[in-house]
Order: structure tokens, then C-alpha cells, then sequence
DNA sequence: CAGGATTTGATAGACGTCTATCAAAATTCG
DNA sequence: CGAATTTTGATAGACGTCTATCAAATCCTG
């Protein structure tokens, strides 16, 4: 009924304190045959260390670095603003969190400010990543130092990083195209797609998925080539609104990224008795009356806060050597309607 | 940079460790006067109980008993799964996790159970409820008892239960309305409904949300009173095909609950380039291959395992009084179609 | 102001683990 | 075999909080 502690893990074992200490925080000077005795007697008591006694006992604290992008994508913004919260709750764990911002799409910058953290400062890093060499090399050297390092929201195949805590984005376009395909059932026509830049590793995978499904499952309908927005909501709003006006037979828009405004503008722009069909990505303020005046029929969504939590606590298993590391819940592609929003 | 302990409040209240205890843990014979002195001191430090010594200290221990309906229900017996991984979890927080089950719907049965929950041997109690009067009562002589009680998927308004981990169904209901509207814009028709039983809070709930949504948005379509399935498939599949059959017209089908099998099994004998689209409950192993062979076109679903979770944090925030009660994240109508199934 | 009651302080030991030090025992080696 | 080395044991104090006990100080009452 009570847990087993390291005292009955040294009586059942026939040895002292100091020996179960010693095999447990793999200290040396301890015999094979020892050490083994002590590992059996673990095993038979199903013993497992009180990890709130030894962080007390050690005066452990976790000292994590948040890395996002600077910049005024709106979904970063409220990413930082989670991480700023949940910092406030993290002290409580006894885990410290600095945030630090780097130039968005700079991959030089972004390797320099890892290869400026100090082992003796940081115990584990979450970033945002950016998808290049130097990154990928930056993060090797991390590890090297000791420093626990896991991507969030964008991912850096290849490298050695710990874990990744975000979306897949091709299975979030692959639901998007599932979604408006079906929405859009029985009007056969063009459906027209807006980025915010095909050089963004998240928006090329969400088209790609998208593109797989569309095809493949709904073949009466037929994609125009994306509208790059660039972060800009007139350029958005200017494009998408010229080529819904030029060509009536748009039924469907697929917006990945950044850019709502501008679609939400666009649409409103229309004759009220044309109806599209609309699916897009981030739930934000804007995304948000959009969904409840009608133009927009779902948002996808990845929830950022879950995100945190989950980078927050990845980071913290990692650090503790747990074995294996508790798994962290898988974020999902969240699809928000007028009627399910949170 | 480190946190104030009890001797720093001590130290700046100018009083003396004992009575900085008194004050913490509301022990009485001590002045108002130097009380507020105390307060004082915690509030100017930021000071927080260090939990986990706190416990520690103590021995505290967190017995909870889950209290969940017996039967056939798959979306039970998923959570009873749950509980039980969570409980070996739990341990690890010393927090002991039973579980107990009571026959379906019987509440009699379950306020008997509850009024034998000895508050020497429970803490805390999630239940999912059955809705009577005689549940209330036995609720409330819980809580005089000095039990904590949260709800579980099922509520219990009016009760004095502490909280509800769960999903609002008439918004699950409204969601469902919303997408399947959408899945059937263009042709107009009847829509079916599946239920398990209109005396099932949470389904007579779904039906209303989902009914506000078709008569408001999608007046084209007309619904069909709820074929009532008592969580039989072959009843389900017989009442359903023959609807089908008899009207070929019906364009949707929307299955609030149990009996997604004999969902599935009825559509499956329907002729091939008949399309009908239809949207359920539970992400279960059926409803699951259902949506990826295309039967299904999406599924809403609640994360047992998160309300599980969200239940166990509740109930020992509660037991640990704190104030506030830091939040539970509340639980999601979550939306799944082929491409974002987890 | 004495006496009793109430409030406050001081101290010790506990919870489970960690770290450090020193002594004792066992092993290895010449 | 004795000395050097390695391995093991014993002990003490710490982390932040809790509980208990007893003594000292302060308060109230008549």
C-alpha cells in the first residue's frame, strides 16, 4: 500500500544506503555484482524514486529556453503569450522559462542564438524551427553541451533533436481537402488556394496534402494555383477578391496560413447569393466572427497552448532520465465550426 | 531567484516558524492581529506552499473513487480503460485510483453506492451520473461528509457537485447539424436520426442542438423522428435499412450514440451510387474503419482519456484547496474525418 | 496585581532523497 | 603475507514543510 523507498530497496538488497545511492545516480565504485543485486531488488519492490523528495533533496530546478520567431504573425504572437503563461505556472514546478525571439525565416540568427547558450545557464531548448543546415548543426552542438533541445510547432527533420511537439501539417491539408471537398459536393467548379509563401515548410505540406485529397476524391473540382499573401492582408484580400470576380465558377478557398483578413474582406466583397465554400487555417480573432457571420464554413486549429504544455513537459521528462520517457499526447488538427467553437 | 520559504515569511513577519504553520495550515490560537501580520508577509514575498514537501511531510495521499455505469456501453468501457492506465499513472503522484461500477441507469443503485463511501477510506469522487433526485441527495450527503465530488461526461446540474469534466451536448449536437447541413447542401431531402435512448440526458441534448441547427440553417432539409437503438445493433441496422428502403429520399444520417455498428452495416447494403452522408458519435474501432472506408464521413468524438485526466487534476485541486482552483482545460467537441484521425 | 487563560516561541523529529566524509571491510597485487 | 587499492558502510546534515510538545511571554479578568 506504501510505496518502497530506498531504505527497503537496501534491506532487501543486503547492502548499505550509500550503495543503493550509488547505483542509483550511477555513481562509480560499485561492483557488478553489486550493482546487479541492488537492480533485482529494485525490479522485485517495483521500486521507483520519489522524484518530489529528490528534486527537494537536491534543490533541482529545470531552466528551459523558449525559442520563437519576432515578426507579426498572429499565431507566433499568441504562442508567445501562451508561453508567457505558462511560465507564471511552471514556477510552481520549480522549472524556469526564458523566452527569446529571433528574426522570422533567419536561419543564421536563429543558429547563432543557439550556439550562444550556456550549459551552465539552460537545461533544455524548445524552438521554433527553421529548416536549414546551419540550424541543424547549431542544435548537434546543443546536444553535444548537454542541453536537452525538442522543435515546436516546425519541425527540423534530420537533426538531433529530442522530439517534436506540433502538428502534421500534410494530414492537417489532407482534412482541409476533405472538408471542402465535401462542403463543396454537387457544384462542381475551381477551388482557389492562398498561402502566405510557398518557402514556408508548413504551408507547402498542408498544400500538399490538400492536393492528394482534392484529386483523388474529388476530381470535379479543379485547383488554381495558390495566391502567395505574404503576410499581408491587402494583397490577400486584393488577389483572391480579382479572381473570384474573373471567374464565377469558384465554389471552394483553401487559405493555409496567415491572411484571413484579407480572405474574410474578399468574401464579403461577393454578390450575397454566391456561395463559397471556406476553409482555413488558425483560429483568431478574425478567423473567429468569420465563422460566426457564415463566410467561413471551418478553421483548423492547432492548439498552441497544448503545445507549450507538451514542449514544457517533453523537456522535463528528458531531463529527468526518465526511461522510457512518459509519452507526451500527440497535438491534434482541431476543426472548429460556428457551433463547436471554444 | 529561489522561491521565499516559510522562514523567509517567518523572518519578514517577525514572527516565529510555529506560528507561520498555525497561520498556513489554519490552526487556531492565534491573534488576528498577528494572523494579518503573516498574511502580510505571504502576500509581499509572492510566497506558495511548496506542494511537494508539503506532501511529502505528510504522507498525503489522494484516494479517489471513480464511479462508472456497468454494461455493454463501448464508450464505457473505453473510459473504465482509461481510468485504469491513468490510475497506474497516478500512483506515481501518490494518488490511489478505485474504481467502481454500477448497473446502467439504475439511480437508486448509484446513490446507494455513494452513501457508502466512508470518508476514512475516499477523498474524492468522480461519478458518471445518472439524473434523479435520490443521486442529488446522495451528492450532497457526500460533500457534509467532507468528500470531494466532480462529475464525469454526464452531469448533474443542480447537485453540489465541485465541477463537470465533460462535453457540452448541445453544442456536440449543434456541430453535428452543422456539418451534416453542409455535407448535404444541394440536395434537399430527410435526414434520419439514431439514438440510444431519449431518456439519455446526453443524447436528448445531442438532438436538440443538432434539430436547432437544421430547422435555423438548412430549412431545406426535414428530419425524421429518432429510431431508438437501446444500444443494439441488429435493432439499429433493421429499423435504419428499412427507413432507407422505404424512403429514398433520405440523404443524411446523424447516430447520437451507441449503435454505430448497425449504422455502418445498414448503409453497407444500400445500392452503391445511392449517396447518403452521415456524421456519429464515439471514435470507436467501428465508427473508425466506417470513416475510412468512406461510410462515415465524420465522426464526433470526446477525449475519454483527457476527461479522465481533467477529473483526477480537478478533484486533487480541490483536495488541496487551492485558491483558485487553477483551471481544468475544458474539454473539446473534437471533429474527426479520415484525414485527421489520430 | 495575582492568577489563569491565551498566544507565541523554541526545539526535535519526521517525510524520502541527496551529498559528503570518514572509517571499515574486502579485494587485488607484488 | 602485507600493503595498496577498491569497494562498502555508517553517519550527519540538507531540502521545505508538518506535527507535537513544552516553556515562555503576553493577555485578560476580577
Amino acid at each position: 500500500m506504501t510505496r518502497p523507498t530506498i531504505h527497503d530497496v537496501a534491506r532487501v538488497a543486503g547492502v548499505s544506503l550509500s550503495t543503493v545511492d550509488r547505483v542509483l545516480n550511477d555513481r562509480e565504485g560499485v561492483r557488478d555484482k553489486t550493482r546487479s543485486r541492488v537492480l533485482d531488488a529494485i525490479g522485485d519492490l517495483g521500486f521507483e524514486r520519489n522524484l518530489a523528495a529528490a528534486n527537494l533533496s537536491r534543490g533541482r530546478r529545470y531552466r528551459l529556453c523558449f525559442i520563437l520567431p519576432d515578426g507579426q504573425n498572429s499565431f507566433m504572437r499568441a504562442l508567445e503569450q501562451d508561453v508567457a503563461e505558462e511560465a507564471a505556472a511552471a514556477l510552481r514546478d520549480f522549472t524556469v522559462i526564458e523566452t527569446r525571439k529571433v528574426p522570422a525565416f533567419d536561419a543564421g540568427a536563429l543558429a547563432d542564438l543557439l550556439r550562444s547558450l550556456d550549459p551552465e545557464a539552460v537545461d533544455g531548448v524548445a524552438l521554433v524551427a527553421t529548416d536549414a543546415t546551419v540550424v541543424r548543426i547549431a542544435v548537434r552542438e546543443l546536444r553535444a553541451r548537454g542541453i536537452a533541445v525538442v522543435t515546436l510547432v516546425s519541425d527540423l527533420p534530420g537533426s538531433e533533436k529530442q522530439g517534436f511537439v506540433g502538428i502534421d501539417n500534410v494530414q492537417a491539408g489532407r482534412t482541409a481537402g476533405s472538408l471542402l471537398g465535401r462542403f463543396c459536393r454537387g457544384r462542381a467548379g475551381r477551388i482557389a488556394m492562398v498561402c502566405g509563401s510557398m518557402l514556408v515548410r508548413d504551408h507547402a505540406e498542408r498544400r500538399l496534402g490538400f492536393e492528394q485529397v482534392l484529386r483523388t476524391e474529388f476530381p470535379e473540382q479543379s485547383l488554381i494555383a495558390p495566391i502567395e499573401g505574404l503576410d499581408d492582408k491587402d494583397r490577400v484580400r486584393n488577389q483572391l477578391a480579382e479572381k473570384l470576380a474573373a471567374d464565377p465558377g469558384i465554389v471552394g478557398v483553401y487559405s493555409m496560413g496567415a491572411g484571413n483578413r484579407g480572405v474574410a474582406e474578399a468574401l464579403a466583397a461577393l454578390q450575397p447569393e454566391r456561395h463559397v465554400s471556406v476553409v482555413v487555417h488558425e483560429l483568431t480573432r478574425y478567423s473567429r466572427e468569420a465563422l460566426l457571420d457564415g463566410s467561413f464554413d471551418a478553421v483548423l486549429h492547432q492548439n498552441s497552448r497544448s503545445e507549450v504544455q507538451g514542449a514544457i513537459q517533453l523537456l522535463r521528462n528528458l531531463l529527468d532520465g526518465q526511461n522510457p520517457p512518459p509519452q507526451v499526447e500527440p497535438i491534434r488538427v482541431e476543426i472548429y465550426m460556428r457551433d463547436n467553437l471554444p
